[in-house]
Order: structure tokens, then sequence, then C-alpha cells
DNA sequence: GAAAGTCTAGACACTTGTGTCCAGACACGG
DNA sequence: CCGTGTCTGGACACAAGTGTCTAGACTTTC
């Protein structure tokens, strides 16, 4: 993944910093990601972090760029052939479940972020945007007029941030024993019990 | 409000550095409380908090305290005698909407910082608790099964937590206007248009 | 009216952070 | 083998933050 250095005295590349500095924004929140202390981190001078970035807002800059992935994820599961509504939903909460297709603490991280900044503002605003559309347009191609739709997307949306935004530690049993009341509330349908047993077995992997 | 100076020499009173800090707190994030800041905002010696202070730890103790109103609110409007569901849950509405009841900025802000200290973060999730117990239990009130209802609860509660975690900017009127696929998406229920202009009138005030 | 209490400002010491400059170690290409 | 390019570490300058100590200007109390 990371480039291999050109020299063989190089003791970190640029990618080993941002790796250090993304891990920070993720456990710390922007205002700690410090050059100081990415350094002692990576048990280097903090000088040399100078040589690969032209300061730490530059850093920063290239930080954000990091995090399209999360929407790209959710769009791509809402697109997802499904024989009903209820099927629908249950691609998205493979979102949920598998930490590869939604990281909520990058997510979270930069929503942090964007409260004190305005571009990353922006940028947030534009991928929940785009999120909500592909969820609204899931419920519609499954019989839901367009304002109940886009209430029912941002319901199953905003239900998700919020369970990130309370930081809670639930095991992964105690989440699947709630899906089909889950299911219930989001789509009004209940649930076909074998449904229900493929997405247990999928989510158990 | 904040008490009189005992003595006619001084500038600013503790009240006046809490609610000082409070506002920062609140707009910037507790990292951004800083006595330097607060003390050059209040036109007075830095030095001069430490009168009033042991440090700023202690400052930022205080400040948790200011902090329970919410919850109250939530617990007071969930606990409120309605006809139906879909009363009930118009009664919490009126926390979201009313300002007084429950401030959404100071409880994002405190539940941000939880996020950086123990202590906090045990506050925080005693407060959330108390209410999803108090909204599943207005959803059993009204014939929802145990599971059912909390989980109810939990898409309600959660959900508006969500849209105070995207920061969303709409006016009163659009909200207003998606009222009724809420109740739908929430309660499961068709609500009455008399029961929805209700509500329309007393959040008009 | 003297002593004790209240509150403020300024000076000082210390820490943590950013950014710059420069010398030097090392590899690579001619 | 010499110059050029790559990367690192140490020294320096500077800003912003916390906390302490002290003098002094007032008030209140006795």
């Amino acid at each position: 993944m990371s480039k291999p250095a050109a020299y063989p005295q190089t003791k970190v590349t640029q990618e080993d910093w941002l790796a250090a500095a993304l891990d920070t924004l993720i456990e710390r929140g922007v205002e700690q990601v410090k050059v100081l202390t990415l350094a002692a981190q990576l048990g280097v001078s903090r000088s040399s972090f100078y040589w690969y970035f032209k300061s730490r807002q530059d850093l920063l800059d290239q930080l954000l760029e990091k995090s399209h992935a999360n929407t790209a994820s959710i769009v791509a599961q809402a697109a997802l052939p499904a024989g009903g509504i209820v099927e629908g939903v249950l691609n998205i909460f493979d979102c949920w479940v598998d930490q590869a297709l939604f990281d909520p603490r990058l997510d979270f991280a930069i929503r942090e972020w964007a409260r004190r900044s305005r571009a990353i503002r922006r940028a947030v605003d534009r991928e929940d945007t785009a999120r909500v559309a592909a969820l609204q347009a899931l419920f519609q191609r499954h019989g839901f007029a367009a304002t109940d739709a886009f209430v029912r997307a941002r319901v199953l949306y905003f239900t998700q941030i919020g369970y990130y935004a309370l930081d809670l530690k639930e095991t992964q049993a105690e989440r699947l024993a709630l899906v089909a009341p889950y299911l219930r509330a989001f789509t009004g349908q209940e649930p076909a019990a074998e449904t229900l047993a493929a997405f247990t077995a999928r989510s158990q992997r």
C-alpha cells in the first residue's frame, strides 16, 4: 500500500504521516492532530514533517480526501436489486454491520470537524444529501410516495447517525435481536422469517 | 439572574465567567474554552479568573452541571396524558420545536465532549438511557409490546439526535410540512386532521 | 481608623505547539 | 569520486496557553 521508500535512509513515508493523522483524527478529533504528537508517535523528528507537507493545514486538506468511500457504499447498497422494501432495507443494514462498507468513526470525526470549518461543512452536506437521496429512491422503487419515501429515508439514515452519535456499545448479538422490530418500524411491514434468516447468516461472517 | 456584585470594584462575577464559558462550549467545543480567551472576551485580566475558580478543570466541572434540564423536559413531555400514540409523539415533538424545552446545541456540545472524557461519557449515557426509557413507556402505554416500544422509542429519539448531528438548517415551515409523514413513520398510524391542526397552531406561538 | 476581606492587574515561570534554517548522512548518476 | 538530490535531526524564534505570586485599590467589620 504505502510506497516503498526511494532511499533506505527514509524512516517514514508521507503515507505513514497520513495514516497516523487519520488515526488521531478518528480517535481524538482534528484539534488533536498535531505535528509534534504525530512525530513522537512515529518516532521521528518533527521537522521532518515539513519535508512532506507544506504545513499542518496541508496535511488536514489531504486527510479530507480520504473520506468519500462511505457515501459510495450506501449508494451502492441502496441500488442493489431487492425483492421488497424489507430486503432493500436489509441491504442498507449491511453497511451498518460491515466496517469495510461504512466506517462510522471516520464519518463522525469528519462531521465534528465540519462544525468548525465552512469548507468541511459543505463537503459533509453534499455527502448527506447524496445518501438520503439514494435511500429515498430505494423506498420509491418499492411503492412509497415521494414525500413518504423522503421521510422514511431520513428516519432510516438519521436513526443510524443518531445511534453512532450516542456511541452505543452493543454486541453483534444484541443488535441482531432487534432487527425484526427495526424493520417493522422502518418499513411498516412484517419481515418474512427466511429473509431474516438470510440476513443473520450473512452478517455472521 | 447573576448575583449582584458584593463589591462595586467587581467587574465580572463567577456567573459571568460561567455564562461566557457555556457560550464558547456550545459554539466552539470544550477545547476552545480557554481562560485566556474568556478573559479577553470579558475584558478582564486573566489572573482574575483564579479568584473564582481553582483551575480550568474546576470551571469545566461546573459547566457540566448546567445540563440536566434537557432530559427533564423529555421525561415530562413523555409523561403527559395523551388520547393516542400520535398525540403522545406530538408532545415529544414539542421538545424539538421549543428551544426552551430542549437545547440541541448544548446537548451536542456535551455529547462531543463525552467522546474525550470518561466522566462526561458516563453522565451522558445516563441521560440517554433515561430519555429512551421515558419514550418506551409512552409507546407501551399505547399498546406496543415491550420490544417494539423500545425500538420505536429509539427510532424516535435517534432520528432527532441524527437530525441535530447533521446540523440541518430548515425553516419552521419546512419542518411542519413533514410532520404527517414523520408521524406515520414513527407510529404506523394515520394522524387525524384536527390533531395535526392543533399541533401546528401551538407550535406557531 | 486599623485590620481583615474582596477583587484586579501585571510580572514571572513553565509547557506545548508551529514553522524555519542549516548541517550532515546517505544514495545515485555521471 | 564528486556533485546533486533525498531525508533527518537539532537549534532557534515565536505564539498561545496554564498557573502562581504579589502589590494595590477598594469595602466592610470591629
